[in-house]
This record gives structure tokens, C-alpha cells and sequence, in this order.
DNA sequence: GGACCTTACGGGGCCCGTAACTATC
DNA sequence: GATAGTTACGGGCCCCGTAAGGTCC
């Protein structure tokens, strides 16, 4: 069984004529009609009625049609993973550290070794985790110190990239607004929707308290801590943000922390690599970040 | 890009040593390296260092294995596939139906054709549609007259096969023990799970009612009528089934209908054939079963 | 008879196995 | 020197194209 045949096979189910489908494929009309016979020998099963003139394509082969491109698809999607593994260096992380940590780290990379060249795939929690196994390439994610990451796949290796912290802010204009914050006040909170990874940190150590000393108002739900940053400088309400994520408006005072009545969530930064998979480069990469 | 090539590919993954694989291939170990390159060369991406001695795997080969592995056997899925539709019927049904009308269309076809034969792939009412929609064959499905079944495509023949019923039911030994059936009496009921096909026609056709005039503790829910029937018949409180399942309990008296009281739901039944993809047996099947 | 497909036949390329060679351990 | 893998070479099979032979319209 070839790959040839496949495309052989899809042209015959596409022009339904073996005359046309022998031209499409450039050979010869008998060449191509024995091909066909080897085709639905491997199968075992008869594609075409050739009781009729322009050939009839029985049902069960139209039936196959979509399977055969799928499979001719998969091929070539192993060629061009094969050639994008090749001398890229993959980065699969969550999404807030693809916004936060991941661009200083491609610049310490190029840095030092200018022609690498780079694939970022954000992810959720889970998803990260997923891709990870399944792709390959190095993993950076948050680890709540509560719930360790646990590979059971022994050649999995682990540099903690130090720490980060989810804090509370609000936009200085709305924090004008509010006044000064009291118990019993109604907050206007924006989240990470329930049951994501950002969220379970937040439910468990700082949400109890909030919601028993506050009266909470849910504005808005997102996954995407980028998205909920542009709503709190928005004025929009208050949300727990990943430090490194908001370093300048900090600084700067357009967000103002409230870590102090609210509470905070420190979360480890982790980079993971897949030792026995890894090329030389993601290898070097790995072992270079782990250095900064 | 032959399949042969796909399986040599996983015996050197999985040996790790050209000779070994070589062996398990049954060809020399000259061959199969010059295989081993030409997967290589199609590919694109050199698989195997050949520095040392027992060749040493990259990276980017053993990152594979799994989609290689999926390929090879999505080859052999599809022609087992083209195997199991060469000579037989497949039915799609919805569970119920799968249960009620099945049987006695496949005794009845048998008894007409005795030589045919029969695959039932059961699902619920989406599954059972997509279900169709890919693989063909024959659906069997119900519909709710107030959301008719439409198919885009063109070529799907319909037939109405009559109707069936949700018939509230009760075992008799509990409806002597429950008494007399008054209003705001607490009623022991068995659903379907929200969401589902059933749940919805019943949702909008009798539960409004029921709510309204009794009070409904949910015993339990299933999405198997066959196993919520052995419940009603277990005396565990009230269910809504399809008559064609309960003909004989509802003659012989084991179970009783409430439809007077709670309403029922009438329902169509539907045989779908998609007349292009259907061998000649299948199209058989879909004209027999409508002349029945 | 013409469109469409299959069968027959000779030629060439591809791939195999044997054997000789090379390199790593 | 043994093990592991590559290169060289001759042979055979498989598949192609050409040409001739069937069938259905």
C-alpha cells in the first residue's frame, strides 16, 4: 500500500472516470487501471463496477472518500512536523507567561545564539500539559506550590524559573472612585472562568476571604489575563494579575496593588523539557534559560 | 511513501538498532538501511545518527512514533472498514429504537433475504446523526414533530415508519401501593438526563404540567430506557417509555399508563438511507423495510 | 463505430540479496 | 577483532508504456 495509491485512489473517486483520473495522475490509461486493481485488491473489496462504460464507483467507494483524504492529509502533516521540528525551538505555555516571561526569554535566546529561530503554542493549564507530552519542545507553566506537577515520565526535566505572584489591582482612576475599601463594600471583580487553572488558585487561597468580607460583584469572566489587564486599566474592576504581567503600570501607578486586603497567590514558574526527544538546540535552550 | 515504509519506521523505533529492525522485517540489514534512508529522504529530516555504532536515534524520530503509529493503523482501519460495509447492513438507532424496533426489522428482512447480515451501532440522537452522516447505512431514528429532521444533503431518502409513544408507566404493584393518583400528590419520577433527545421532548410536551400539579422528586435519571424499564418494573417510581418497548408489560398488566393523568408524547419514526454511499443490499433493506 | 476499459508483451528501473568494505567499540 | 552499518554489484520482479483485444453505448 502506497501513499501514491491513496492520491491515485482520490483522483479516481474525484474525476470518477478511470480515462480522466489516469491523466490527472500522468500515466497511461491501462497503467492506471491496473493500479486501481492493485488498490482494491489490498482492500479486498471491489471500488468500481466496470459492468458499465464510464466506469461506476460503487457506493463503497464514495463512502471512503473522506478517510483517504484524511489519511493522505496525515502524511504530509508527519513531512512538515518533521521539517518544523526540524531547527525550531517550540515553547508551549500558558497564556498569561506567552505574554509575560516568554518574549524576554526568546530575547536572552537570541542573544546569545542569534539565528535560533522560535514556535510558541499558548495553552490553558491542561492543555499545556497535554500538548507537551503529545509535541514535545519546552513547557513553561505556573505550578500552584499546593498541587505539584507531576510527570510520571521519567526523562522529564525541571528547572524552577523563580517565582510569580497573582496580585490584586485596580486602575488608579477607579480606585479614586471607590474611595477607601472597607469591609462589607461591594467590589467589582473581574475572573478567570471557573474550573481553569488561574481560577482554582484563586478559589482556594484567596477568594474565601473576599467573599466573606466583601460583597462581590462578578463584571466579566475571561481566560485571558491579557484581556482581563485591558479591562482593569479600563477601569472596568479589580483583578488578580500575574506580576510580571503589569511590572510597568505598577511602577507607574496606573495600577495600584491590593494585595493587602484582598491577598495574593504565589505561584512557581516552571520550565519543563522532554530530555529524550529534545534536539540539540531545544537541549541547549533548556539548559541556557535554566542559566539566566 | 509506502506503508511498508511506516512499519519499518515503528520496527526502528521500537528496536532501536538497524540490524535488529532489519530482522524483524525479514530483510537483510543492507536493505533495510537503504530503506531507512529513503524514509529519511522523503521525509526530509535525518532520523538516525549514524556516529556511533549502534545507530543512535535523533530526537526527531522517536517525537514521531506515535503519529506514526496512528497512521498505520488508521491504513488498516480503513480497509477493515470497507470490509465490515462490504456485505452488511449497518442500522444507526437511537438506544430505544435499537431495543423496540430493531429486532423485528431484522427478523423480518431475514425472513425475506435469510443470508444478510446486520451490524446495530447504537447512539443517541446527535451521535446518531453524525454517526450517519459519516459512516452511512441505514439510520433509524425518532423525531419530534415540532423539530423535524432536516439533512442538507440531497441525497438521503426518508421513510416514516409510523409512530411511537413516551408513555407515563407505573408497575402495578407500586401503583396499588401509591393509591389513587390525586393533584399535589409526590409523584417518583425517572428521566432521561437533561439535554438528551427524550428529556427535551418531554421538557416540552408533558413536564410543564406535571410540575405544575404534582410534586416531582427525580428518583433517578438514565439515558437507557432499557434501564429505566427495569427500574419502572422494579417499582422505583414513574417513567416515561416508548410503548414499542412495554407492548407486552402493558398487556399482561405488569405495567400500567398514566398518559390520562401525565400526558404523553407522540413520536415519529424515521428510516434514513443515504441512496448514493448505500450498496445494493442496503438499498434493498431501506425499500423492504418501507413496504413492511 | 467510437468511447472506455482490459489484456498481452517487451523493456527498464527499482529494490533485493550477496559480498566486500569501513568504522566504531 | 567483533559488531554494526554502508557501498558495490548482479539479478529478478514489478510496473510502465505501447499495442491489440473486448464491451457497452
Amino acid at each position: 500500500m502506497e501513499l501514491k495509491w491513496l492520491e491515485d485512489l482520490l483522483a479516481l473517486l474525484e474525476e470518477k472516470s478511470i480515462t480522466r483520473a489516469a491523466e490527472r495522475r500522468h500515466v497511461t490509461q491501462p497503467a492506471y487501471s491496473r493500479r486501481v486493481k492493485q488498490i482494491e485488491d489490498w482492500l479486498g473489496v471491489e471500488l468500481v463496477n466496470r459492468a458499465t462504460k464510464p466506469v461506476n464507483i460503487r457506493p463503497i467507494g464514495l463512502a471512503m472518500e473522506a478517510d483517504v483524504r484524511d489519511l493522505v492529509n496525515r502524511f504530509y502533516a508527519l513531512r512538515n512536523k518533521a521539517h518544523e521540528n526540524q531547527n525550531k525551538i517550540t515553547f508551549i505555555a500558558q497564556h498569561t507567561l506567552s505574554v509575560s516571561r516568554i518574549p524576554q526569554i526568546i530575547r536572552d535566546i537570541n542573544a546569545l545564539s542569534p539565528k535560533t529561530s522560535f514556535r510558541v503554542m499558548p495553552a490553558n493549564n491542561n492543555g499545556c500539559q497535554n500538548l507537551f507530552l503529545k509535541e514535545g519542545g519546552l513547557l513553561l507553566c505556573y505550578q500552584n506550590s499546593n498541587q505539584p506537577i507531576n510527570f510520571t515520565q521519567a526523562s522529564i526535566a525541571k528547572i524552577k524559573l523563580g517565582n510569580d505572584y497573582l496580585l490584586p489591582v485596580v486602575s488608579r482612576e477607579l480606585a479614586i472612585k471607590m474611595g477607601p475599601i472597607k469591609a462589607g463594600m461591594r467590589l467589582p471583580i473581574l475572573m478567570y472562568p471557573k474550573g481553569g487553572f488561574l481560577a482554582e488558585c484563586l478559589a482556594q487561597m484567596c477568594l474565601p476571604r473576599v467573599f466573606r468580607d466583601y460583597r462581590v460583584e462578578l463584571v466579566c469572566e475571561s481566560a485571558f489575563s491579557a484581556s482581563l489587564k485591558e479591562k482593569v486599566l479600563g477601569s472596568m474592576g479589580i483583578a488578580w494579575l500575574a506580576k510580571d504581567l503589569i511590572q510597568t503600570e505598577l511602577e507607574n501607578g496606573a495600577l495600584i496593588s491590593l494585595e493587602d486586603l484582598l491577598g495574593s497567590v504565589m505561584l512557581d514558574v516552571l520550565l519543563f523539557c522532554k530530555e529524550d526527544e529534545a534536539n540539540d538546540q531545544v537541549t541547549n535552550a533548556f539548559n541556557m534559560i535554566g542559566s539566566f
